[in-house]
This record gives structure tokens, sequence and C-alpha cells, in this order.
DNA sequence: CGAAACGTTGAATGGTTTCAACAAGAGTGG
DNA sequence: CCACTCTTGTTGAAACCATTCAACGTTTCG
């Protein structure tokens, strides 16, 4: 096993695709450029130009929308595996921030490391760009989440979407995984405000189907969430990328 | 100038990249499979692998997620000049469904057609990869409309991009444009009631902002409008994709 | 100790939905 | 041609979900 095998973008990419020894070593080559960034300061901001990405290897990233009138929507959250600012290396300037939840390790990647990886893997080009188009679609499901689902149902699917996120990088199981949000921060992603995200959780606490405290998310009712946030995974679980 | 240089999706392309005469010539070429859809049935079903994407060149299209209890997001309308399904080509089995919402015209791309057109010319393949992350922006733009803005900055922004979308395509000006959507697919996309729709469009109409009537959206005070929604184009109208 | 961040709760307000009803036009079959 | 239905648009009233305002508790940290 590569030294790498263990870092969390190896793994999710693994749990959908069986990687040669040559894929393997340029993704190892990819986490080469360590940087650790500390909490709460933007990484990027809206608007800048920055030719590089990153891969998250350890803690939590969210990536937002600034409005006018003060208020953030919360876009996405990245957790280790996660790719950070992939469009905008390969497309154009971020159009939202991103800022560190809790002090992060993440690797850097250049444009130009990016696209000798792609050349000269093919496969792992698709791997990757299949990764992106899963967060695409975890984009498109928190759209309608937001557009057409309650708030209890909301933070339902949310808790659950992580929890299958965090799973797939061995960081998250059916009873439950570790959470650094705030309560502002799922009502800056779910669309609520803070003080109505404490009462749905609590209702979900008394209802016995989830706790989130302290730092921990716990299902009590795993069966009973994903029936009340009506969750089907299929979005996240796709049969993978489409090699040969 | 080729037969397709009035094609809506060279013009949108035009705007923001100089294209040379066989950038033209390939454009050109992928317009050959013509073929027209009525409106109403589903082109694409939610889960249905299909390996061809289209071009729009006439009509209007909107792609939609259906949630088991029956009410249905939007995600995006597709107008002239917009790929459909670009994604599923590329990448993997579409997660939303396709209605033509009046009869269109489009223009079937075979994902071999496509492949070759982005090794023959790779500044092409550049230019429509800019405009799906153009699409993508789009998307997240809407999610921080439903998530953080009330019903009528909503309807307001909305209106808004639709008509910077349809002038790039010479489909609409700052007066107002044609626009074939009822209230129910309003309703849909903005996340709200049909009822509340129609509160919120007689309430922007007796403001004297803009009139949504028999299949036209006339703008009669657009910078009242613009303020209203807070709306800035930036991400529209980006600086172009990446070429030199 | 004081300040700041996060969590918690109650009461009032308000935006949005639901229910119910009706109007107008298009298309259909008798 | 008419009656019929279906789709789309419109409006009022009641109910409800979520927000805002206000207050207070807890923990952490300098």
């Amino acid at each position: 096993m590569t030294p790498f095998a263990n870092s969390p973008l190896t793994r999710k990419l693994s749990a959908f695709v069986a990687l040669s020894k040559a894929e393997f070593d340029v993704l190892e080559r990819l986490h080469q450029r360590r940087r650790s960034f500390v909490a709460g300061r933007d990484m990027v901001h809206q608007g800048q130009s920055d030719q590089a990405a990153y891969i998250l290897s350890a803690g939590w990233v969210c990536s937002y929308k600034l409005q006018p009138d003060g208020t953030r929507q919360i876009v996405d959250f990245q957790v280790p595996g996660d790719f950070l600012g992939l469009r905008s290396v390969l497309l154009r300037t971020s159009d939202h921030s991103f800022e560190p939840i809790v002090e992060i390790e993440a690797a850097e990647v250049l444009k130009s490391d990016l696209l000798a990886a792609f050349s000269d893997t093919p496969r792992l080009a698709i791997a990757i760009l299949w990764a992106a188009s899963r967060d695409e679609a975890m984009v498109v499901e928190h759209l309608v989440g937001i557009g057409r689902r309650d708030a209890d149902a909301r933070m339902a699917h949310f808790l659950l979407e992580l929890g299958s996120r965090l799973a797939l990088v061995g960081m998250g199981s059916r009873e439950g995984y570790d959470c650094p949000l705030t309560q502002y921060h799922l009502a800056d992603v779910l669309g609520l405000s803070a003080i109505h995200v404490n009462r749905v959780l609590r209702q979900l606490r008394e209802r016995g189907l989830v706790t989130f405290r302290d730092g921990r998310v716990s299902f009590e009712d795993h069966a009973g969430l994903v029936k009340l946030a009506e969750f089907d995974a299929a979005y996240l679980d796709q049969s993978g990328p489409p090699l040969k």
C-alpha cells in the first residue's frame, strides 16, 4: 500500500474505481504540497481569481456566498477527501468564498500539476471529474431541499447526507459522526434562522430521531430519519464514473 | 458568414470568445442532427442513462426533480443556445428530468461527436466547458435566492436573470422578452405556491416594476427591479473563458 | 473578571401556504 | 354548435410555519 492509500481522497475514489498502482502514485504526487489554514479566515474570497485548488485531507470547510444585505448562504461543506476550488482552476474566477471551519490540512494543487496528472492518467482524470460531478449533484439536491422540503425534513436530509459522505471516508457510520458545525452554520446552509434551527434540533431530539450536541451527531433512529427526510442516497452512491 | 453564425449557441459563445473559421465550422457540424420534440413530454427521465446531449436552438425546456411527495423543483430552464444534458454525456446518468415547455428544436450531439470536436478544437472545448460552468454558477445563484431572498426579490431576480440570458442570444432587451412560462413554472422554480406567485406578480405590476402577462415579460422600471432584487449580473457576464 | 461565541426559550409578528371559490380561454367530443 | 373538461389565472380568509425581537444561560478565553 502506498503512503496515501489512506488519504481520504484515495479512499473516496477507491470506493468507486479500482485504481492502478500508477494512478495511486499520481494521486500521491498531488498530495505533496501540504498546507494548513486556521479556522475562520477565508482561504478564497468571492471574486478572487486564483489558480490553485486544494485537496482537503483533514478538517471541514464551507463554501458560501455573501448577500448585499449581509446574510449568507452556504452552498456546500467540504469534508476530508473533497476538492476545493477545482472549478476555479479549470475554468474561471471563483464566485464564492471558502472558509475553514476548524483548522484544516490541505494539499495545494497547481493548475499545471493537475493538467499533467490528467494527461498521464486519463482514468484518474475521469474519476476526479466524476467526483466533481457528484458535488454538483449535491448542490442540486440541496436546491431541491431548500425549495421543497420543510425545516424538519431539510435538517434530517442534511444530517443524513453528511453522514453518507463521511462514511465514505471512514469518518462516520450509522451510529453518527463528529461534526464541528455550529447551529449558525446549519442555519446558513439550510436557509433558516439560527433560532429555528435550535427548535428543529430540539424537536428531532425529543422525537428520538437524532441528537446534535457537543460536536457530535448521533442517529438514534436512522430508519425513522430516512423516512422523515425521504432520503434516497442514489445521487451520492452512483454507479461510479464511466470507466472502460 | 457560415449558415450557423446565427445559431443561438454560436451567438452566445461569440459574446465571450472570438471564434475562428475552423471553430465556427466545428460548431456547425455539431448542429447537423436536428430533431424536434413536442411540449410536455419528457425528453429524459430521472435515472435514465442516455449518451446524447442536445443543443437547444428554439423553444424552452425545464430541468427538474420530482419529490416522492409529488412536488417538483425546477432546477433550471434552458433557452436557445443552451446545452441540455451535457453532464450526462460526459460523466454519468442524469439525475433529473427534462421537459420541453413548448415545441422545441434541438440538435442531438453524440458523445463521439463531442469528443471529436473537443480534440479538433481545444479552444472550442474550453468555451463550451466555460458555458457549462456558467450554468453551474446560475444553479448556485438560484440556491442563494431560494435560501436567502424573500418571494418578491426572488421573482425579480429570476425575471432579470432570464432577461440577461435571452439578451445574449438576441431574444430579449431592457424592455422585456417573450416568455412561455406559466405561473406554475414560476412557482416550481422559485419554491413558492402558484397562488403566491400570482400575488407577487400582481404586486410587482402594481408597483410599476414589471408586468408578466400573455406570454410576455415587460420591464416597466428596470432599474427599480434591479434594486429590489439586488441583481448583479457578474456571475453571468464573467470575463469569459480563460483563453490564451 | 469581562467579553465573546454559542445555545436556549417565550411571545409577537409576518410571510407563505392551504382551502375554497370563481373566471376566462382552449380544446374535445357529442 | 354546444356542453364539457382542462388549463391557467385570480382573489379572499384562515391556518401555519418560520422569523424577529428580547432575554438569559453556559462555556471559553484573554
